[in-house]
DNA sequence: GCAAATGACGTTATGCTATAACATTTCATT
DNA sequence: AATGAAATGTTATAGCATAACGTCATTTGC
């Protein structure tokens, strides 16, 4: 089946199994549409498993894509960024403690109180550069 | 009127015009809806004149707000940070040549090309926190 | 000049993304 | 069992973005 976390829902363990099977961003609609077999049948099912998931840092939204991808760690320690192809779709998770601290002297300059950092860089991957 | 760059359409001045006017993040709809009386009538006279904008970097795509702001600078050298308040929505634009050292490094060493940044931080202004 | 290419424009229709609202069910706690 | 909290199911709606078509104006090269 694929109990991938302790304590999940049916439709929490379908969309973060769907998601850890691609490997890849999945927008809302298309983990739906793979889902139907399964039982789903409208938007907010995905909607309410995602929000969930990405409380429990289980998935991560992509801003750029209007798309959610699962999260390849354990735990997050740091700010997560995501390295994502332009050519082949590949998305790289990775934690960032330099530039956390660049972050945080940033808005500490600004007098800023942080509490949730969007970092997405676009380009080309190792394989497709 | 307010021609406030030059070489551009009608329709991308008013566009600009009025996004400078706000100072604040305007969807796409929001800024038709305002140049409806100027003789706006459809969603993609806005998104044509937003792509020329950011195109030429007069106005940048804030993707975790689906929104847009006139730039604030003449010319940017290096990637633009948005410090973006969750309470009373302001948005600061910043450059962050400190942070495009940490991103130039991270993407080395992942053997990644960068093209372009989505650096989005969220939290509370100084008036806010 | 004039044809071709280019880019902006106008319009209609459509598709994708996300949430509101309401009723119901499930499950843990008391 | 009674209560409350959270998840679910369903329908409808709101919000964001682009496809596809034809037209018009400007520029470019001959
Ligand atoms: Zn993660
Ligand atoms: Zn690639
Ligand atoms: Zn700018
Ligand atoms: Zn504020």
């Amino acid at each position: 089946m694929g109990a991938l976390a302790e304590g999940l829902t049916r439709n929490q363990a379908l969309v973060l199994d769907r998601l850890v099977a691609a490997g890849t961003p999945l927008s809302a609609y298309a983990i739906l549409d793979a889902l139907r077999p399964s039982g789903l049948k409208a938007p907010l099912q995905v909607y309410r498993a995602l929000d969930r998931l990405v409380d429990r840092g289980l998935v991560h939204r992509l801003e750029s894509l209007n798309a959610f991808i699962a999260c390849c760690h354990d735990q997050h320690d740091r700010t997560a960024v995501f390295l994502i192809c332009q050519r082949c779709g590949a998305v790289d998770e990775e934690d960032a403690p330099t530039l956390q601290g660049a972050i945080a002297d940033l808005a500490r300059a600004s007098n800023f109180a942080v509490d949730s950092v969007v970092l997405e860089i676009k380009g080309l991957c190792r394989g497709c550069r």
